[in-house]
DNA sequence: CCCTGGCACTCTCACCGACGGAGTGCCAGA
DNA sequence: TCTGGCACTCCGTCGGTGAGAGTGCCAGGG
């Protein structure tokens, strides 16, 4: 176990390292932080902390940098979460609250988290499996094609088109309609395929085809639309990265544009609370150099998805984490009232 | 009026400079193409085309390199459109063919450009201004709530949340619905406002306040959504533009990020067949450096939205051309099958 | 009149060595 | 256990040099 004055000292490397994306050595820490000890000390407890392997020297003779255990550590144990002033929480709300539609909330959101934390912004569109039926939609295109059109209660749409065995007469499709809608509004997507199960049973001759092929699809739509889509924004921030950037820069752009990989990455945070991800904490190799913090949101009480930032390790974990919480929670206030 | 032997000359400059990305000297250019001349009569044929701006140097005796001037001249009189090869031309298809819905149809888009141009690709979202409704459907959520729903002949949804006056009956609701139906469906958008204004005079007492909420919501639903939508991807390949980059990539990467920058520069483009600007030709800033070439694509003979690339002015024109109209092609002809 | 070879000039870039600075590790002493 | 001192290491910068590439110009020849 380190010590309380080692553990300060990785604090200020930490803090040192973040503001001025230089190697810190032993003077400037006393200097800067008022360390009551000599730089000498802190050279003795720099080299345990190296040799704990919670920090590193680019080269002999060159001041420290964190290690991703350095960073994990300060996350852990050193460093709260810094929240938001309230000018900027007003800020938040009121930006998010000119929102006309869903579309336009993740699109608030995924931008304003990229201007608060200055990095790269990831949101998921909320998730469709926590997700209940507001009203499914049947609508007649031509004499045997169809168009469903799925509504959920969190306002997302999904619409497919159906070409059916056959023709069936507007009444049954109203029949249908009417009892679908009756069956599955307000239910989890989860429960819809037992709910339905039996209905082609009750129609006849051609149409239970047809039943059937609407319902088909209707399923279908259910578990692909359940692997999310997200969006992202302020890629432009990558550009602040470091100075020797075509090869820091490059694989990070290749994985944003991965919608895989970062659904996996968001994916893999299982707590529902905030994670953080360091450095190589991440599978994915060109995100190696990088962070991710990210949080769930939802409308209630659960979370339905996630959002969540990406940056250089080197970032400034509490005011990131800070505005990334306040901004779920934010959303999931929005989401709630709509 | 340049000279045939000066035009070839500025030719030779333009692919050597794309393909090495080095200045241009008179005695590589001798050498490389089969130009019957020496060196020293290169020299004056570029001494010539320096003083017209075509061409300029990057310091005194250096190669030289193409201007904007100089790439307009060789994208309009020296160079054609390269067409793509058959396999190329069938990857396209087979890959495009295999998209589900519209969405996939722009996602699918967007990365085949981007492969195929190792560069930024940008698509359109097909454009309401020229569709017709398909469909209007209007969902009771709550007593005095409503969802209004718009399906577009290019499969695209809408949908919008409508809080009412007050509330309005099943049959009424049913009422409207259909006789909105039966005077929009198939129109123009264009023409829905003046089909759609006498309707709520044949209604009553409250609902007639209720009517014409939904009649506004619809009409604004129609206004803005011609607002074109508009998705990019391949941003990565910036990463290959130069040695340059942080100041290269930066404003690109942030134009890249405003829509309204991107639907401007869409937008200006007049010509229904390809267009290119080419740096300083582009109004915005950040992109002074780059080209962008874009064409109009549509499902039928008209052109409903346009996509494109944007690369540095450093780019292959001939190939680039040719990808872009070949990807536009099929494009369409996937729309107009589905 | 146009093309050519020759020549002197310019400018960049890569390489080299020296130097100063920042930071370290270690040690002896308090 | 902390401190001050000291020698050492390594990086980044700076100035100088030389090679290479390219140019402009000029005089001569078709």
């Amino acid at each position: 176990m380190l010590s309380e004055r080692r553990l300060e000292v990785l604090r200020a490397i930490v803090q040192d390292y973040v503001g001025t994306e230089e190697p810190v050595g032993s003077k400037a820490l006393t200097e800067r932080h008022n360390l009551q000890v000599s730089p000498a000390t802190v050279r003795n407890d720099m080299a345990v902390l190296e040799d704990e392997g919670y920090i590193a020297q680019p080269h002999t003779s060159a001041g420290r940098i964190p290690t991703d255990k350095g960073y994990r550590l300060f996350v852990d144990k050193l460093a709260g979460v810094k929240p938001l002033s309230s000018p900027e929480r007003r800020a938040i709300q009121n930006f998010l609250e000119a929102a006309v539609d869903l579309d336009d909330v993740v699109g608030r959101t995924v931008r304003l988290l990229a201007q608060l934390t200055r990095q790269v912004a990831v949101v998921q569109y909320p998730s469709l499996t926590r997700s209940t039926v507001r009203h499914v939609e049947l609508l007649s295109l031509a004499p045997a094609r169809l168009m469903l059109v799925l509504i959920t209660d969190t306002g997302r749409v999904e619409q497919r088109l159906i070409d059916c065995p056959g023709p069936i007469s507007d009444s049954s499709l109203a029949d249908l309609r009417a009892r679908l809608n009756s069956r599955v509004v307000g239910q989890r997507f989860t429960e819809v395929p037992s709910l339905v199960q039996d209905l082609p049973e009750s129609f006849e001759g051609d149409d239970r085809g047809t039943v059937s092929t609407v319902l088909a699809t209707l399923l279908e739509t259910l578990v692909e639309e359940t692997e999310e889509r997200l969006i992202i924004g302020g890629t432009s921030n990558l550009t602040r990265f470091g100075h020797d950037f075509p090869l820091t820069i490059r694989p990070v752009l290749e994985a944003l544009e991965e919608q895989v990989v970062l659904l996996k990455l968001l994916g893999e945070a299982k707590d529902p609370g905030m994670t953080v991800r360091i450095g190589h904490e991440n599978a994915h190799e060109g995100l190696s150099s990088t962070s991710v913090v990210s949080v769930g949101y939802g409308s209630g009480d659960e979370a339905v998805a996630k959002l969540g930032v990406v940056g250089p390790t080197r970032m400034d974990y509490p005011g990131t984490m800070g505005a990334v919480r306040a901004v779920a929670r934010y959303v999931g206030q929005i989401l709630a009232e709509s």
